[in-house]
DNA sequence: TTGTACGCGTTATCAT
DNA sequence: ATGATAACGCGTACAA
């Protein structure tokens, strides 16, 4: 198949290739009759400039990477959205690339950086492990957005941004809305064991609070997602509640440390013919739409998303510009009360 | 910055650059030792090919385009997956590519061709509305998947493939299914309204539906998701669905064109203190996992998506490699019964 | 087994 | 306003 390149149509035209360069990138130097004589050529043949090429020798790509860790996380469809929106304002364009749970977003990363000439990395999700000398090697402005937010010390809080929740405070602050609400028993759905993931961290939250309130912490109750599934899904919620059922372990209320997960358990409580919250109380972590829309509707700490995805932008422009440092922003999130959880009622115990 | 190439690996190693390049590529006319000297350098040095200047160059990238379109649509996250993992498995590597509602998904190919190197596309997603001409500048066999599947006459049935179910008939069946319910006032939540789009043809299905059993098809039940939001989109089911309540026309069952519209018209009839299915029935399409976490669980035409992603990339493999032609399959889609339907209670409307 | 030199398609520089 | 030409970083004949 004969590639048709901007020689070609140089040729078609009878100019010189730059000529045609010319036309494709808006240069001022042109004449518009050439160009509109050009354009219609090129539209004709179906000419495509190899972008290869062209990020080969341009300088200014004016490029910003979106990594994305786990590619079937509602969670990250929002930000994403707003975040590309300010991008295409800025007439940047935006890369967005799924990284797999086992691969390391920061090569990634390096890779686009050499490949399009990056102007910044907005890395989504995902856990702060990576080594100094790797992302030394990341010679362009990059954040970490909704990423437990612990990082090595041995990085300096001056070379990159981080936004994010809390993650232990908050996770505490919804087990003590819980025991609030009367509960002792409560187990927790967790996921990630790496360290200093954000399941971690909500575990922590978690059993600091009860620490704190003298409340023994159950080990049995503190159930882990399933690692063959994708570990923040409905299913897993499902399938770790029904096992908790099955094997009797009391408790009034359980805490998902994600939406999605507190779905699932609600969707098992309930064929195990227990209400929600009447007998079982169930709260949920991130505050997804769904959350809302779910029957009962799920309380849940909302993470301001749309505020998170519009800081991490902004503050991404600015540092490119030069009119800012690196800053590590931490959100407070929202503890929404909704139907499914309440007051225990007296006595029970599942 | 002083972007590092593979000319300074060379000069640091004391070799040539043509050696380097060997000892990156893994070729075998190399020396073990140099090899992993080099290696050694590059893993010290963090160089990083240029992988612009690699496709530029190469012949055989083994590659593979998927173009999704729209973001947030759950629906493609299992399939993408079951793609990815089947990519993988041939040892070719997978660029995957959102495309916005707005965005020409052929456009998009035809760059990727060029600076990829593909070696096939396929299209998850939209609408088959492209031009000939356009599509003729595509070398590379494409397949579309889950597509409305009436494409124009004018374009060749034998220079692509497409795998989807047949969304008219499919459609018929659950309206069918309602009506054999007692069924007769069943609001209908459709969004997209381009011609031949997967949202009209499922509109069409229900109109011949209530056509053939001589039901009177009342416009007032057919209801357009709004458009400045997310079409298919929870939200979009929940503000459809209470305006259509508060609109007071009677209806006795929902069916929502997709299962997210169908969640989030469960929730506003739930608001509206209407019990599912004893006051209404609510069906939806897809079979995402949420119908079946829902509250009540959520009847659907389930597209057997797995199957669908594996024929998919097989196929196209299989084209590939010159083993098939061009195929038009038709998958048929499963009607799950679950708890939002039931027969008709007697005198209600609502 | 290794090194030299050319070219991939484009943009940028410098003439004209 | 336009054209010739030198890079961009890499892979690969081809020569050694």
């Amino acid at each position: 198949m004969p590639e048709i390149t901007i020689k070609d149509i140089a040729r078609q035209c009878g100019v010189g290739v730059s000529t045609v360069s010319r036309a494709i990138n808006n240069h001022p130097d042109i004449n518009p009759e050439t160009k509109t004589m050009i354009m219609q050529v090129i539209n004709e043949s179906g000419f495509v400039p190899n972008n290869s090429a062209r990020n080969l020798k341009r300088t200014d790509a004016k490029c910003i990477a979106v990594l994305v860790k786990g590619i079937t996380n509602p969670f990250f469809s929002n930000m994403i959205k707003i975040i590309e929106e300010e991008i295409r304002k800025k007439k940047y364009t935006m890369v967005l690339q799924h990284v797999e749970y086992y691969e390391d977003e920061v090569n990634v990363a390096l890779q686009l950086e050499k490949e399009k000439r990056l102007r910044g990395v907005i890395f989504l999700g995902g856990i702060f492990a990576h080594s100094k000398e790797k992302l030394g090697n990341l010679h362009i402005p990059y954040i970490f957005t909704t990423i437990g937010s612990a990082a090595p010390k041995s990085i300096s809080k001056t070379s990159y941004s981080n936004i994010a929740v809390d993650d232990r405070k908050e996770s505490y602050r919804m087990t003590e809305y819980l025991i609030g609400l009367g509960h002792r028993d409560i187990a927790i759905l967790t996921a990630e064991s790496e360290f200093r993931s954000i399941g971690q961290l909500r575990l922590e939250g978690y059993r600091e609070a009860l620490k704190d309130k003298k409340i023994p912490v159950k080990e049995n109750l503190i159930r882990s997602a399933i690692e063959d599934i994708e570990h923040y899904s409905m299913e897993n919620g499902y399938l770790t509640t029904k096992r908790l059922l099955e094997e009797k372990i009391p408790f009034t209320a359980i805490y998902a440390t994600s939406d999605s997960l507190a779905v699932g358990a609600c969707r098992a409580l309930k064929e195990a013919g227990l209400k929600i919250p009447e007998d079982v109380s169930v709260a949920g972590f991130d505050g997804i739409d769904l959350g809302k829309y779910y029957n009962p509707s799920i309380t849940t700490m909302k993470q301001p998303m749309e505020d998170m995805a519009y800081t991490t932008i902004r503050l991404l422009f600015d540092i490119i510009s030069g009119k800012k440092a690196h800053e590590h922003i931490v959100f407070e999130a929202e503890l929404i009360e909704r139907e499914s959880t309440a007051y225990i009622a007296k006595g029970t115990a599942h």
